[in-house]
DNA sequence: TCATACTTTCAATAAATACTGAAAGTACTG
DNA sequence: CAGTACTTTCAGTATTTATTGAAAGTATGA
């Protein structure tokens, strides 16, 4: 039987889910290739090859190491070495909220922080400057960067912190909503 | 003296701003122009026609005319129609909790609902398949898709309520980390 | 040391995305 | 109704980003 029968019910649902992870990534970001390899590692029972990557998703060599390398440097992915085998194998971190813990320390430290830094720059450069527009524009940026910061805060805490007993706690403590 | 004189602090801060603003949203999946755009009508103390979008960043008038638009519909920018003036006039909403509101629900709207159904219509579509490699997929897809069907809540809820005292409170219940 | 198995690089190319500008459309105004 | 002021559209073009594939690099082991 072919690895990938495409009468396979299972087959077509990893598919499936493979090529909607890829568009969740794209629309927030993240190179789809990427993406796509991420959900084809977190869905298999065993660490795959770059061959199988290639094979799987149809992607020349060079595209699939290029993207396994950057999900490794993103750390959703380590590679494995096995006794007696010359290939590198990778695995996906499966533990969602550890996957999740590391998206948020990641995008703050490459996105969140270097914005932020330069927001408060902003705003040191336009404290001391005389008029009503220079006053409001100032104003605007600390509130911005105020909002950033706190954000940032919050999701260091929350990916530093230990179970995944957050969520739940939050849930509760902003209750039903009213309508 | 020219609006934008090049020696004047406050447009070079502005600017610096507005380009930091149009990376920024760049690196989470939004179009560069339409954060630019963005950036400068929330610093800016009067409404803006699209000539004077145009002007500033320098664009033609199809690009400023579309992004303009876009950001209309995600509710981020409303148009202003003067007494005795034909041009219509745009502003931007300046406050900060506001405009996280706004942006939570319409990405939750566009890419993570959608992204929900398909999670679980995968685990539908696989939960009754028999062996270990169908059933170890599916208890991934169900995490995956309970884990963002909980920040889908939490992120209605957030945008749902009323002030921007929730910030504060999610630090203090976050603490101070132990290291 | 050579042959083999595998990884890495990167210039060329393809694909996706964004932008332009001019023409067509619409709505005021006298 | 004609002229003007403004808005909208969209085919063509430019720019950016992703991908390929082959060549160069590296490690293994016979």
């Amino acid at each position: 039987m072919n690895d990938k029968d495409s009468a396979d019910p299972l087959a077509l649902a990893r598919d499936e889910f493979v090529a909607q992870w890829g568009a969740m990534g794209s629309a927030w970001g993240i190179n789809r290739t990427m993406a796509q390899i991420h959900a084809l590692l977190m869905t298999s029972d065993a660490p795959l090859t770059t061959d199988d990557v290639m094979a799987d998703l149809k992607i020349s060599r060079g595209n699939a190491h290029q993207n396994l390398r950057e999900l490794a440097g993103w750390g959703l992915v380590r590679s494995v070495i096995r006794k007696g085998e010359r290939k590198e194998f990778f695995e996906a971190e499966k533990d969602v909220w550890r996957m999740f813990c590391i998206i948020s320390r990641e995008r703050k430290r490459r996105e969140i922080e270097p914005a932020l830094k330069a927001l408060r720059a902003c705003e040191e450069q336009t404290r001391s400057l005389r008029g009503d527009k220079a006053a409001a524009f100032n104003r605007q940026i600390r509130a911005l960067s105020e909002f950033v910061g706190q954000a940032d805060t919050i999701l260091d805490r929350i990916s530093r912190s230990e179970g995944s007993s957050l969520l739940p706690l939050f849930l509760k403590i902003l209750g039903k909503p009213k309508n």
